[in-house]
DNA sequence: CCTACCGATCGGTAGG
DNA sequence: CCTACCGATCGGTAGG
C-alpha cells in the first residue's frame, strides 16, 4: 500500500514538473503564478503542496534535471575517442535535438535558472561555467590541431549556445520545417560558415 | 519658465528610463519592483510616477527605442547599393556594436518584451517579424547570387541574431576581450564558419 | 517630491 | 484534495 501511494506521488510530481515547465516557458517563472500551474493541472493551489515543496523546488528541478543531461552527454564524449570537429559537431547535434525533444525543460533552463536561490544559483552557475569550458577545451584543441578556424574557443562556445538557443522559436513559427532539415541547417551555418 | 520645467521633466524621465533598463536587464521585468527603481534613482517610489505614467510605459520605451534604431539601419543598408553579403556584414557589424554600446535596452528589448501589454504587444511582433523578414531576403538574395552557403535564411537570421544576443555575458565576464576582438571573433564564426 | 494608504495578488499554511 | 485564510509585497493614487 504504502509503496503504491509512493509511486503515485513520483508520478503525479511529474505531472506538475511537466505543466510547470511549460507555464515557466510561456510566462517567465516570476510572471507565473501557482494559481495559473494549479488551473493547468487540474487541482486547487494549495493541493499543489501535497506533492511539492515550493515553487523554487519546481524550477530547481526543471534546471537541474536539464544540467545532468547535458553533462552525462560531455562526458560520453571526452571519452570517446573522435577527433575535436567530430565531438564538436555530436554536442552541436546533441543540443539541437534537446532543444527539439525537450524544448519546454532546456528553454526554461536555459533563460529562467537566475530566479534560482542560493545555494542552488551558485551551483548551477558552476556547473554552467563548468560545462562551457570544457566545450571550449574541444574547440581549443581543434584549433591546435588545425581543424577549427583561429578564433577565442569561449567566444565560439558562446556564439554556438546561443544560436541554438534561439531555435525553439520555430515551433511556434508557421514557417514549419522538420527537425532534420532545421539541424542540418544550423550545423551548416556554424560549421562551414554562411559565405560560400 | 513652462520651458525649463519641461526639459528638466524630459531629462529626469531620461534618468528614470536607462535606470529601469539596468534594473529590468539585473532582475527580469516582472522581479523588478517599482520600490527597487526608486533607490536606484534615489527617490520615494509614488515621486516616479510624476515623470512616468506606469512600468508599463518603461519597458514600452526601451523597447520600441530599440526597434527604432535597427529599423533606421537596415533601411539605410536597404537603400545602399551594396552586395549581399557586404550587406549582411554590415548588419552583423551594427547588431554586434549595439550590443556592445547598449547592451542594457537592446538585452531588455530582446529578452523582456513578451511582458508588453497588448496593443503594443503585437505591434511589436510586427515590427520583429518584419525586421527578420527583410534580414533573410538579405541573406535569400546573397544565396541566389551565389555568394552565401545554401541555407534556410530564415533558420540563418534565428542563428544569427540569438547568437549575437548571448554577447553580453561577456561583460560580466572575468574573460576580458576588447570590442573589436570579439566583432573579428563573431564575424569569423557566422561568416568563415568554425572548420577551416 | 513625500507620507499615507488602497485593492489586488502573491506563495504558502492550517485544518479537515 | 478542498475551504479558508495569512502576511508580504505589488503597482499605483490622493493629497499636500
Amino acid at each position: 500500500m504504502a509503496r503504491i501511494q509512493t509511486e503515485k506521488d513520483v508520478s503525479r510530481k511529474e505531472v506538475i514538473l511537466k505543466a510547470s515547465a511549460k507555464l515557466f516557458l510561456e510566462k517567465g517563472y516570476k510572471a507565473a503564478s501557482m494559481r495559473d500551474l494549479a488551473v493547468k493541472v487540474g487541482v486547487e493551489a494549495a493541493s499543489l503542496y501535497n506533492h511539492i515543496r515550493s515553487k523554487a523546488e519546481l524550477l530547481h528541478d526543471i534546471c537541474f534535471n536539464v544540467a545532468n543531461v547535458f553533462f552525462e552527454h560531455i562526458n560520453a564524449v571526452e571519452a570517446s575517442g573522435a577527433t575535436p570537429i567530430s565531438k564538436l559537431e555530436t554536442l552541436l547535434r546533441f543540443h539541437i535535438q534537446q532543444m527539439i525533444d525537450n524544448y519546454e525543460e532546456v528553454f526554461v533552463s536555459d533563460r529562467e535558472w537566475r530566479y534560482l536561490a542560493d545555494p542552488y544559483l551558485s551551483n548551477f552557475q558552476n556547473q554552467r561555467r563548468s560545462y562551457r569550458k570544457r566545450f571550449a577545451a574541444i574547440i581549443q584543441s581543434g584549433i591546435e590541431q588545425g581543424q577549427i578556424n583561429k578564433i577565442d574557443a569561449s567566444t565560439a562556445v558562446l556564439v554556438i549556445l546561443h544560436a541554438i538557443s534561439g531555435i525553439d522559436s520555430w515551433h511556434r513559427s508557421t514557417h514549419k520545417v522538420s527537425g532534420e532539415e532545421l539541424t542540418e541547417n544550423i550545423v551548416t551555418i556554424l560549421v562551414e560558415g554562411l559565405k560560400k
